[in-house]
DNA sequence: CATTTGACTTTGA
DNA sequence: TTCAAAGCCAAAT
């Protein structure tokens, strides 16, 4: 139990963590099926923001991680979109001709959240 | 303490 | 069909 007062806010962030690391390669998640398996406590931004702030050391995959379109991370921040592609695509991700994942082929299936 | 920004999603025109 | 705006939460300023 928690401290009466006390948010727990601090939590979900771990729970991000926890859900990407629990992505299989070759598979990828979306910000928002992330943000909604945690039961609407954060929203598809704020899952974005624990990624980039998603401490080193982790392993944490968060290349496994896109938006819904199935596009990459923005700027540089795996060394490029076209590296990250690149890298999920050797983990055996399916992309599109567009240049972005094929959400029905590699979109990984995390249980429905109440 | 209030405002702005950001690795998103959904709806409306 | 594509484009624009609103809603959302947390950190940074």
């Amino acid at each position: 139990m928690r401290k009466a007062g006390g948010k727990d806010n601090a939590n979900a962030f771990q729970r991000v963590y926890a859900l990407a690391a629990a992505i299989p390669a070759g598979k990828v998640a979306t910000y928002g099926q992330i943000a909604r398996h945690l039961g609407g406590l954060l929203s598809g931004r704020t899952v974005g923001f624990a990624m980039r702030a998603a401490p080193a050391g982790r392993n944490l995959p968060c290349h496994r991680v896109v938006n819904m379109k199935g596009e990459m991370a923005p700027g540089h921040v795996f060394g490029g979109a076209a590296r990250q592609r690149k890298m999920l695509r050797e983990e055996g991700v399916c992309f599109r001709r567009d240049g972005t994942v094929n959400l029905e082929k590699s979109l990984h299936c995390f249980e429905d959240a109440p």
